[in-house]
DNA sequence: CAGCATCCGGAGCGATACTG
DNA sequence: CAGTATCGCTCCGGATGCTG
């Protein structure tokens, strides 16, 4: 995103939101960031039984548009039988005070 | 959410995150909350202005379902021609600090 | 102005089978 | 284990027109 000294207005922050949010937008990535939140790394099979309602090609496809937009990384293994995990990125970790803030919501559910 | 005394273990914590985030999925809730965010009441052409790539149906269907998940409320004014603002309630202004935490993040993409 | 009803094309997604 | 490939269907969501 090319910003080079254009003056920031509202409009601009907005069109920046918007495209911010089209990266965390998918059915799965929030929930998959929750799982990778604490900077551990999960194996692919990890995170399939950690989100059993997701399908395998849901899961490997909103991996990888993640991975695209820089917020999670593959981390390859060459071995057999293979070994692959991912985990954030350091713009991902930087997604954990937020991460942090909806957990904080989502608790006031039940307690009011 | 009846969690009546329920041992609060990793599983339900993870329900209920889950459940949470089905609140906010949508292609343009967050969006929407944004346009909030700031606690003023906004009317629905406002909206629909401050929105552009939303159509009418979306925007009416996303905004009904955040107020049937009591995140916005909707203040109807009697009288014509019609005239509707929709705001945040109370729990979905303590929303705040995740939108506020998610801007931030936005803001870290061009500055690296 | 605010919102509903209807039509309809295409993206999204699950299920299944297969590969390195 | 960690994917890829293909099929088939659901339903998302845009466009248009109508109502109070």
């Amino acid at each position: 995103m090319d910003r080079s000294g254009a003056p920031y207005t509202p409009q601009t922050a907005a069109a920046d939101v918007e495209a911010t949010l089209l990266i965390l937008e998918g059915r799965w990535k929030l929930l998959i960031l929750f799982h990778l939140f604490d900077g551990s790394l999960r194996r692919f099979s990890d995170l399939e039984r950690a989100i059993p309602a997701v399908s395998q090609k849901m899961l490997i496809q909103q991996l990888r548009q993640l991975e695209t937009d820089g917020v999670v990384r593959r981390v390859v293994h060459h071995q057999v039988p293979p070994k692959v995990e991912y985990g954030l990125t350091d713009w991902g970790r930087a997604l954990c005070p937020a991460l942090d803030a909806i957990l904080v919501w989502a608790a006031k559910r039940e307690g009011g």
